[in-house]
RNA sequence: GCCGGGAUGGCGGAAUUGGUAGACGCAAUAGACUCAAAAUCUAUCGAUCGCAAGGUCAUGAGGGUUCGAGUCCCUCUUCCGGCACCA
């Protein structure tokens, strides 16, 4: 065997064609179920495959996910790495229509542009397990799914989701007067009497009240001109200010429509409190926190004087209830109409209301933050603590939609109130601080502390006492919604609902599942508001639902398809679930908290639930990633023609230069510009490995400095890929490559472990190096080299000596030398002795292997 | 406004978690090779004083704790993200 491997020119383009075509003849990534080794699920997420392809920043987050899940296979772990595309939903929809192209051949275009784009770059996806969310076999069970949240209601006694069956055997047998249930907030008590006597559709419209996946209303945005419901990413304000189409510039309005919705608040607490096992980082589990909102409060009544309607106000500072100086209801709360009548300044009221209703949602939000509203004259609400008549406002500071839509106003104690009573001249009451309940204790002078600080009696205890005081009721509310799961669009799973003619609702039984999306001429808008498929007739004659659902219902559940992407029966079998259970590494944007990541939680809880899969969280791990932003530090977009696409880039420099830069170029969550420039870097960096080979010997001991750093870069390249530091494990890879090339020699095996560390971030050059020193066996199989222990550390250490915390030199003794042996050798040190002349030594500090610090100025 | 995360050379960024600030890379400068250029190699590369040895100042600003602070505490400035009249 010749020990000097004859080295020609590092031809990126010709070797990681050969290398890529021998793993893919291989199936090097094709995972199975079987074998001992431990799992690991490593994730990313799937992309929306759209016309432009990929750019440059796409792979960012798959590079990292890649060269983690290499290492791992390195490990001895059995990985799962799989890739898919979600392709349904508007964006498809658009360029469709904008290309005259049906979306479904649209989709089939790109998913094979994006397949092209992701092989160039290496990736080890195992694409047999590859799923595309509008493949009839995959939305199949999405909508499987969805059925089994409309046939579902959630406990809250046992907090579980249970089949809507059981209620229904409740609901017979004793009403809904004790049930615990997650339901809507206009669900009202009924005894199993009444529910005997109800008919078909009232029994329904009570069930839709209680279903996860239930039918409802709400407001869209409508464009007459479009003849179609947008989306807020369709919107964009005009120079007037008004809300316009995106395309055209049409005026936008709202209007109300028929939609379907999931309970995915019945969840809220589950959300909040699974977050505390998973790993994930701070700010994303803030981000949720935020969005679901949690607040524990009050529900109190206030009579309203010579009637008999009650104002039912949500206040989470019910401690404060003595210093109430007003109420206020929002505009568009029910109970105001119902006032009307009895109110003396009646035009100027609905006057008000109709002015707040023509402000648009931003306008409302921006609006200077000017406190608005008008008193209601003549009528009066009592205060339940001290029985004292306070006025009425109505006014668009408070939000129909959170808590009650009615709020009891403290003005000494909450800023909105204060600005608001301020400017209508209300009284402001302060509440003293005080140990127990007593009227004295709560009634203060009529003077303004600084608003909402009030100590002492901001607690559960005082908020319980006080609200028991009252008869009122300690309730927990959230921010979140329920989930708009509707959307007036052709290109999505459709809902496999029946409407009869008789009003009922039938599920579409599971044996005709898929429900399949009828191939239309047309999938444009049809201008009733409705989804094109209204327009079709066979499906409309039979009576099924034209919403489609929206772009997430597919990837609520992806995740767990790979596990059996196959299988006829299951959405995911036992088996395959009980192996993989959840995925242990997820990488993806951090755009997707609020979204995608949460409705993700929310769906595998529920199929928990039923015990259909084996894990509660579906991410064990999540990393986020920070946006690559083209060269001028904008997003990159075809607008600003700032896109770099990763094609000409392996073409040019290679994929491997591609994952080494990516890796190195920055910490991985955080947003960094492109540079081709600086790309240099890393093909200079592979160039200089490739090289090294002539330095290659077989028989050969190196130096103690190389086998010292080469231990140490063995270890630290596995735990930083671990950590997802790739840009510190490159750079200790180049300090090695550094340190190889000054030496004259190399031994084969420091190059070849090297190599093998290397060849996570660089795979085709390093299984071609490989193959050049005639290993039989492929380096993708191969194991990650282990590192000695023993040979970490250098025998000598050098020594910082610090006078006064100052760094002055240093010295070299040997390794773990203890301080008396330190001292002396600093001492003998000229610059040492420099520094101290004839001061005395007050104190030594000295910490081995580091530093020792004199401490000669006295205090 | 509230919550979260940042601010380090000309640039991207390191820093053993309180212990030599500026690793690694880019750019730049000088030199070698070349007829020349590119590529490659070698050296320099925070500011400042000094012939040098070496010193002083430097991690957004200002205070503090400590033998010692980029790292911890307080105040402020500013940038990015999330939520936003949430009662």
């Amino acid at each position: 065997m010749k020990s000097k491997t004859k080295s020609t020119e590092y031809n990126h383009q010709k070797i990681e064609k050969k290398w890529q075509k021998i793993w893919k003849l291989m199936r090097v990534y094709k995972t199975s179920e079987k074998g001992k080794k431990p799992k690991c699920y490593v994730l990313d997420m799937f992309p929306y495959p759209s016309g432009t392809g990929l750019h440059v920043g796409h792979p960012r987050g798959y590079i990292a996910s890649d060269v983690y899940a290499r290492l791992k296979r390195m490990k001895g772990f059995n990985v799962l790495h799989p890739m898919g595309y979600d392709a349904f939903g508007l964006p498809a929809e658009q360029y469709a229509i904008a290309h005259k192209i049906h979306p479904r051949k649209a989709v089939e275009e790109n998913i094979k542009t994006y397949r092209k784009q992701l092989d160039l770059i290496g990736f080890s996806y195992d694409w047999s397990r590859s799923v595309n969310t509008s493949d009839p076999g995959y939305y199949k069970w999405t909508q499987w799914i969805f059925l089994k949240l409309y046939s579902s209601w959630y406990n809250k006694i046992i907090e579980k989701a249970e089949p809507i069956e059981n209620l229904i055997k409740i609901f017979e047998k004793e009403g809904n007067e004790n049930i615990n249930a997650a339901c809507s907030s206009d669900a009202r008590k009924f005894t199993a009497e009444e529910w005997k006597i109800a008919g078909n559709l009232d029994r329904q419209n009570i069930l839709m009240q209680y279903r996860l996946a239930y039918q409802g209303f709400s407001e869209v945005n409508w464009c007459p001109q479009m003849g179609t419901v947008l989306a807020n990413d369709e919107i964009t304000t005009d120079a007037n200010g008004k809300q316009v189409s995106e395309r055209g510039g049409y005026p936008v309005e709202k209007k109300t429509l028929r939609q379907w919705f999931l309970r995915i608040t019945a969840y809220a607490d589950r959300l909040i409190e699974g977050l505390d096992d998973l790993i994930w980082s701070p700010h994303i589990k803030e981000i949720q926190k935020n969005w679901i909102g949690k607040s524990i409060g009050s529900d109190i009544e206030f009579s309203i004087k010579g009637r008999q309607e009650k104002i039912k106000v949500f206040t989470t500072r019910a401690d404060t209830l003595f210093g109430v100086t007003y109420v206020v209801l929002a505009p568009e709360c029910d109970l105001v109409k119902k006032l009307l009548p009895a109110v003396s300044n009646r035009k100027e009221v609905e006057k008000y209301i109709a002015d707040v209703k023509s402000k648009t949602d931003e306008d409302r939000m921006s609006a200077n933050k000017d406190k608005t509203g008008v008193i209601l004259e003549g009528i009066k609400a009592i205060n339940p603590a001290n029985l004292e008549e306070v006025p009425v406002f109505v006014a668009d500071y408070v939000l129909a939609n959170y808590g009650t839509g009615m709020v009891m106003a403290v003005p000494a104690h909450d800023e909105r109130d204060y600005a608001f009573a301020k400017k209508y001249n209300i009284p402001i009451k302060e509440v003293i601080s005080g140990g127990d309940i007593s009227k004295e204790a709560y009634i203060g002078e009529g003077k303004l502390v600084n608003s909402g600080k009030f100590d002492g009696m901001n607690n559960l205890e005082a908020i319980r006492k006080i609200t028991a005081f009252v008869f009122g009721k300690v309730v927990t509310r959230y921010k979140m919604r329920d989930a708009v799961f509707a959307r007036q669009r052709y290109w999505g799973e459709p809902i496999p609902l029946i409407h009869n003619a008789d009003g009922t609702i039938t599920p579409v039984s599971e044996k005709n599942l898929p429900l399949k999306l009828p191939n239309v001429s047309s999938y444009e808008p049809i201008g009733t508001g409705e989804s094109p498929l209204a327009g079709v007739k066979e499906w409309v004659e039979k009576g099924y639902e034209t919403n489609t659902m929206p772009g997430w219902a597919g990837s609520s559940w992806y995740f767990l398809r790979y596990m059996d992407p196959h299988n006829k029966t299951k959405f995911v079998g036992e088996k395959a679930d009980k192996y993989w259970k959840q995925v242990d590494m997820y990488v993806g944007g951090a755009e997707h908290a609020t979204g995608h990541l949460l409705y993700s939680r929310f769906w595998n809880k529920f199929l928990f639930d039923y015990g259909l899969i084996v894990e509660d969280e579906p991410f064990k791990t999540y990393k986020n990633l920070g946006m690559i932003l083209g060269s001028d530090s904008r997003k990159m977009s075809k607008r600003w023609g700032n896109v770099i696409n990763p094609d000409d880039v392996v073409k040019n420099v290679g994929a491997d230069t591609l994952r080494i830069y990516e890796s190195f170029m920055g910490p991985f969550d955080q947003e960094i510009s492109w540079s081709t420039d600086s790309m240099i870097g890393s093909r200079r960096f592979l160039e200089r490995v490739w090289k090294l080979q002539e330095k290659v010997v077989n028989k050969y001991s190196d130096n103690e400095e190389v086998i010292l750093l080469l231990n140490q870069t063995i270890k630290k390249v596995g735990e930083d890929i671990e950590s997802f530091s790739a840009n510190t494990a490159v750079s200790s890879m180049m300090i090695l490559s550094n340190l190889l090339e000054q030496q004259e020699k190399i031994s084969r095996k420091t190059y070849l472990d090297f190599i093998k560390i290397l060849s996570p971030f660089a795979p085709h050059i390093c299984e071609e190096i490989w193959f050049r020193f005639r290993n039989r066996k492929l380096l993708v199989l191969e194991k990650w080299p282990k590192y000695d222990t023993a040979k970490l550390y250098s025998s000598k250490a050098k020594i910082v000596v610090q006078i006064n915390g100052k760094f002055r030199t240093t010295i070299e003794v040997p390794a773990d030398s203890l301080q008396d042996a330190v001292e002396e050798e600093a001492l003998k040190n000229e610059q040492v002795v420099k520094w101290i002349l004839v001061q005395k030594i007050n104190k030594i500090i000295f910490i081995k292997n580091r530093i020792i610090n004199f401490v000669i100025a006295s205090q």
